[in-house]
RNA sequence: GUGAGAGUAGCUCAGCUGGUUAGAGCACCGGAUUGUGGAUCCGGGGGUCGGGGGUUCGAAUCCCCUCUUUCACCCCA
């Protein structure tokens, strides 16, 4: 019986694998550039883990089950109420500021569709004990970071930038009530996702008021963080939060990413655990849903039965990535071929001992070696050879059983020479 | 969960309004080629036409169900 693979899975053929190892590599090698230290959970925890943080709703889009013991238990969908957990556990131990990241691989019972599939890896990077934006500005430099080396230019993708502290104090002083403020933040959510009038429709359904609606819609009309100015005039706790908008935008000037970002008051995240500064990085030609998504949360800690402690940190997900850099050209070619250093054919059976013996002892001094599995015919050889991308091949025929001597021959220029095997071994360990 | 399109060899696809034994290119394996590779030529293996049911003398083709996939909606931690 022929059994399929699971709805929104991937098999991973050594081609694609390639594919896949390109992306986590540099991701892990710009958290390392940054400092940050990888750390690891679970694949599965606790389902209520993840239903106290996010709700009901979100349990129908896990992959839950119950385990022998009666525990009723759900496949990661996120890796950051298990980062909350690990750092809770120790958090008078670790020293601050707690620089983490993390490639887990994550699953979530959704519908499958572009850039979105039920299991996918996800880059995490969070700065956990540092109340103080420069922290946010360093996790936007570690993702801008990775995508500056992976060859996305500030013309391919834009970090947009916003605070929930500075929309949250904006919002009351036009006259938003705080028990208002979420049912608001999914409309703003939406504003540059869908048209302009259908926006109008759901933003008068949220806010009655027409006086307000009108100063909402004007606030989010704004297109610059100076325009801002102007809505906090007068307003202490407006400027306060401002200020603080600028210094990150000062941060991000002195790293270096500047021309990568820029304010958008229409970001604003779903969910509602963002307390400070969030951001989305979208791709600016195509309209590929977010690439990555991250703020601060200065209360998830907390709410996972910790001390309160601030945290900030980001998301990026393998699937919407890949479609990206598969755009612009900016994936590896993928042959699903190893790095063969050297070939050992043979010419006769009486030799193929000899070769394996060879093909090991190379290995053994950390070259990679392959041998043939048939002796006899040159020609096949070779080309096995050119079809495994060797870079050379040693030759092992009369001259061998004769004095020790074998072919070498370069694969790329053709040239060939005769040696002594023990001298060859030298030159290979030198 | 809702809606729409698609599914023929490992991959990309052809296969007319239903009609013999379902084809091509690429890939793979073998031979030409038992001391010289990437080329060329020749040959070969591979398919219950996604699965199940129905209509029909006859179904890859028409109908229904289901699975998978793509796209959009919901959601997006």
């Amino acid at each position: 019986m022929k059994i399929p693979s699971v709805k929104g899975t991937r098999d991973f053929y050594p081609d694609v694998m390639s594919v896949r190892n390109f992306i986590i590599d540099g991701w892990k090698g710009a958290s390392v550039r940054s400092n940050f230290v990888e750390y690891d959970g679970p694949i599965f925890e606790y389902l209520t883990m993840y239903q106290q943080k996010s709700g009901d709703e979100i349990a129908s889009q896990l992959f839950a089950f119950t385990d022998r013991g009666g525990r009723d238990l759900a496949i990661r969908p996120e890796i950051t109420p298990t980062l909350a957990r690990m750092v809770n556990q120790r958090i008078n131990a670790l020293p601050k500021p707690i620089k983490w990241f993390s490639v887990p691989r994550l699953c979530r019972a959704e519908r499958p569709q572009k850039g979105r599939l039920r299991e996918f890896f996800q880059w995490n990077v969070d700065i956990i004990g540092v109340d103080d934006v420069l922290a946010d500005a360093e996790t936007i430099f570690c993702a801008v970071d990775y995508l500056r080396q992976v060859g996305l230019t500030s013309s391919d993708v834009a970090v947009r930038i916003s605070s929930r502290k500075m929309l949250a104090v904006m919002l009351k002083t036009l006259g938003i009530a705080d028990e208002q403020l979420n049912a608001v933040y999914a409309v703003l959510d939406k504003r540059s996702k869908i048209p302009a009038e259908a926006f109008e429709k759901i933003l008068a359904e949220a806010i009655a008021d027409e006086v307000v609606r009108s100063k909402v819609a004007e606030l989010m009309a704004v297109e610059s963080v100076e325009q801002l100015d102007l809505f906090a005039a007068g307003n202490q706790k407006c400027i306060d939060a401002l200020d603080e908008l600028k210094q990150l935008f000062s941060c991000l000037e002195s790293m270096g990413i500047a021309d990568y970002c820029k304010f958008d008051i229409g970001i604003v995240r779903g969910l509602a655990y963002y307390t400070g500064v969030v951001f989305e990085i979208y791709d600016t030609s195509s309209s590929l849903r977010a690439i990555c998504g991250g703020g601060r949360y200065d209360n998830l800690l907390a709410d996972f039965g910790g001390p309160k402690i601030s945290a900030t940190g980001f998301g990026m997900g393998d699937c919407v990535l890949a479609i990206l850099l598969e755009e612009k050209g900016l994936l590896p070619k993928a042959s699903g071929l190893g790095t063969v250093d050297c070939y050992v054919a043979c010419l006769d059976e009486e030799l193929r001992q000899k070769s394996v013996k060879i093909a090991a002892k190379l290995r053994a001094s950390g070259i990679c070696a392959e041998f043939s599995y048939k002796s006899g015919n040159l020609g096949k050889q070779l080309k096995q050879a050119s079809a495994l991308n060797a870079k050379s091949c040693i030759i092992l025929g009369q001259e061998f059983k004769q004095d020790g001597k074998v072919v070498l021959k370069d694969m790329a220029e053709g040239s060939q020479q005769i040696i002594a095997i023990e001298e060859l071994f030298k030159q290979m360990q030198s």
